[in-house]
DNA sequence: CTGTTAGCGCCTTCAA
DNA sequence: TTGAAGGCGCTAACAG
């Protein structure tokens, strides 16, 4: 029925190991017999039985991607430029080669399913994975997580994090590409402050997740720099919470926490959001409430979208560097590029000014 | 090192054929000796052999979902949703059970890759293939695509079309979902003529591709029969080549061509973009001539991806239900959903009407 | 440079 | 309901 390496051999009047030898071109073999043999695959339709090639070799040419949300354009570039580093450009011809498979795992965020993937990729004996994103905080899941990436690497399977912090156990066993989000959130801050901004609503992502934390510990430091942590602080009970809300890093969660903090807080000048999609929720409600962007209420968002730069006003954001740092933790998955010093890098995160953000007005 | 199959045999003192039937809940065994072995399992924290599996049963859990441009929300869409229908919920243990591992493959638009992505999912052996998004209409291409279609099928890999037409051949093999393009270009134009708008650029996609075509053609389906066609029509030559500028389906295609329409037709009172991407280059550029949209110039896009409503004024477009389709075709891939019959499903595609579109200026 | 020989770890008849 | 045995298709020593 389907034809085996063994029936190429035939054909091609060598041994399986020869063919086998061709194919995957780690060793020396006369041209001629190449060529044979590449002829007989060609004849034959040969196609690799890639479980019984990794059952054999003891490992698999399959890359893991995980991503939270392969709908939100932020996972979708990072994947997609790790990718293009991982799946090779083929030899145009169809006929694959040694090309690794890059597949994507949407874990919807939830750790449950992170972990599943995880070990669905231990099964397959996966080269390599990639994890991008913030990590959940949960001390459960992170153990669960250490132990999990620790029998990964142990079987063999290089572990990178793109944008995600390294575990607090700073297991060596991985590279880190980690976002610069608190450093981002600050300078953003600073700049509204620096417009004389002095209440600034604040819509944040889910609580527990790391990327979460990050930017609004930035948030919060440019705002005690200032002095201004007494109106808009992280004191408990303080007014911070009234100027914070929580919710999914999603166009809805922005539109209903802008509402939610224009009611209580009529006087804030500028809102600040977690990222781009739900900065793009809050130009919605903002408008809504019959206020201008930027002359009643600055908004700022995070990550630099491809489409924040066409909103209207274009949006002032902190611009993350998606498609290069997802490209490069594809080099690190393949090994093509060493890790940074000490397993972990920190990627720049670069304020762009644009026109949803002025002073507020006088009066 | 590793745990295997006969580790946990040996522990829960049963032959490695039980442990095999208890893991594959295929076969009938004893309630005492599952959970016996089950204990075992987590015991020794054994993971399953995915390649020796795959290699023994002849067939692996691998889903391959191949798409144009994962970047791209219009895809990511799709793919998350066909994932959430084929990764299973798991079961909270991060302990993987019976799910398939969806893996996301994304080939950039390029014929090459499209087929050395199948050709890698069928080395693995892969249960079932989904195909996103539009196809390259070189006829070498299709014929190879159909040969190696039919390749997979016969392996028993089950193939399902996401967004996508049938194969001209009209394989039996395959369940295909196709968005109605030609429909929705139709009313969408259709609505721009009842408007009163009778000089209509449009931004089209690349030309190879199945969704450009019938994009255009019901656009100009639309013009033809409100006896337009002379202006903007598609007679060789004639104006409609002036109105019509091909692209890639970004940002900045919609950009470039808009201005190029506009300059060469300073008389045009609306654009119609080949998707939203598009359109929203076309927005910008329309607003850095000094032209405003709606009053001045109309501006309209195709598939009503989440940014569209945001954008100011709101997007006019055709809405198509990108998530149902995903989650549907997913399904049909998991063979939970009976195809269509004659294997063919046409979705609805529907006219959102917005901001960006109003009836142009008199004089 | 090429052939021979053993498995890789699991599934699946066949018997019991 | 369970065990024994063979083989899935390939790779990786080891010879030659």
């Amino acid at each position: 029925m389907t034809v085996t390496l063994a029936d190429v051999a035939a054909r091609a009047r060598v041994s399986p190991a020869t063919v086998s030898r061709v194919l995957n071109g780690n060793y020396p073999v006369a041209a001629s017999t190449r060529e044979r043999v590449l002829r007989a695959v060609d004849d034959l339709d040969y196609v690799l039985n890639g479980p019984a090639s990794s059952l054999a070799a003891a490992t698999s040419d399959l890359v893991g991607i995980l991503v939270n949300d392969i709908a939100d354009p932020f996972f979708g570039i990072m994947a997609g430029a790790a990718q293009t580093q991982i799946g090779g450009p083929g030899d145009g011809s169809g006929r694959a080669g040694g090309e690794k498979l890059a597949v994507i795992c949407n874990t919807g965020g939830s750790p449950e399913r992170e972990l599943t993937y995880l070990t669905l990729l231990q099964r397959q004996r996966a080269a390599a994975v990639v994890l991008t994103g913030g990590a959940v905080e949960s001390p459960d899941h992170q153990a669960a997580m250490a132990a999990k990436l620790a029998k990964l690497a142990d079987a063999g399977t290089r572990i990178v994090f793109c944008g995600r912090p390294p575990l607090p156990e700073g297991d060596a066993l991985v590279a880190a590409l980690a976002f610069d989000n608190r450093g981002g959130g600050r300078r953003l801050t600073e700049h509204l402050i620096s417009l004389g901004h002095r209440r600034i609503g604040y819509v944040a992502g889910p609580p527990e997740r790391t990327t979460t934390r990050h930017r609004l510990e930035g948030h919060r430091e440019a705002l005690r720099r200032a002095g201004l942590d007494a109106e808009s602080g992280d004191g408990e009970g303080g007014d911070g919470e009234r100027l914070t809300v929580h919710g999914p890093y999603d166009r809805r969660s922005g539109y209903e926490a802008t509402l939610d903090i224009l009611r209580r807080e009529p006087g804030i000048t500028a809102v600040v959001a977690a990222n781009d999609t739900v900065a793009l929720g809050a130009c919605a409600a903002v408008r809504d409430q019959g206020l201008r962007i930027p002359q009643d209420i600055s908004v700022a968002g995070f990550d630099d979208l491809p489409f924040s730069v066409d909103a209207v006003p274009a949006l002032t954001t902190v611009r993350l560097p998606l498609f290069e740092a997802g490209a490069r933790a594809g080099r690190l998955a393949m090994g093509k590029e060493n890790p940074p010093p000490g397993g972990i890098a920190t990627i720049a995160a670069e304020l762009m000014i644009r026109g949803s953000t002025a002073p507020p007005r006088v009066g």
